[in-house]
DNA sequence: CTACGGGTTCCAGTAGCTGGAAGGTCAAGC
DNA sequence: GCTTGACCTTCCAGCTACTGGAACCCGTAG
């Protein structure tokens, strides 16, 4: 499977692909012309790396995140805290976002159309020092 | 309140909030003597940006979300179309997440200590060539 | 065998910071 | 008033994670 069905599947552009093997996160075969030749896992693994980049993950990150699951003696402790820490990380972005998400929705159900000069949002977040 | 203060109870660092002033996010006022000096607005403005910013949101998409709530006359059909395409992106950012978060907890309660050859996330992630 | 839509490498540029040098400010203590 | 030290300033260089472009190679269809 050469790098523009990979890229198609992956959902990452081409270059971003050559990139990734570059710093050495998915190295795919290569054909006796020299095409790079994906296998179905090296896509899942770039599919993998295209969600956790979009979900504001390091490269470096991915690159711990991959290794668990590319690692086929996933025995040690090491390993498990690693993954944990990154679930524990994976909550706090989705509280996160989810506190994100309310205060958009306040703004668009609650300031749309009002020409007051200070909305309740901006009153409510200049009240406050610390929270959320 | 100076920079030092602001890093302090936004989560960024100085650098990076000297960076969004010389982009435009955030301008603070100046004191006399040149010093930046951050309002409780600003404040929560640079909170806010730093959430977005580890969220995966792009300076730009920030800049928009910012503008939300930085707009007085918020009467226009245009913002609120832009708030809601940003909670519709949100919602895709929790799933994501979700979907990464039950890949690695599964991960790490089937996997662990198994040496077999195959582990069976990489099988069933193998297996299947569109899906989540 | 020629066209052309892929692929290849390499190099330069961009976005979003980040570190460091060189120097100005300010409150505390002598 | 003067010094010390923490904190501020600008500016410039470097880094990460791509991204675009030039120049060239491969493979299939006509």
């Amino acid at each position: 499977m050469n790098i523009g069905i990979a890229s198609e599947r992956s959902g990452l552009p081409s270059k971003t692909i050559r990139y990734y093997e570059d710093i050495g996160l998915v190295r795919p075969a290569r054909t006796g012309s020299g095409y790079r030749d994906y296998s179905p896992i090296d896509i899942h693994e770039l599919r993998f790396l295209q969600r956790a980049r979009s979900l504001g993950f390091s490269v470096d990150e991915c690159r711990q995140l991959l290794s668990l699951y590319q690692d086929r003696n996933r025995e040690s402790a090491d390993v498990k805290a690693i993954a944990e820490a990154k679930v524990a990380e994976i909550d706090r972005k989705i509280a996160e976002l989810a506190s994100l998400r309310r205060l958009l929705n306040h703004l668009v159900e609650h300031c749309q159309g009002d020409d007051r000069p200070d909305c309740p949002i901006i009153d409510e977040l200049a009240g406050e020092g610390t929270a959320h």
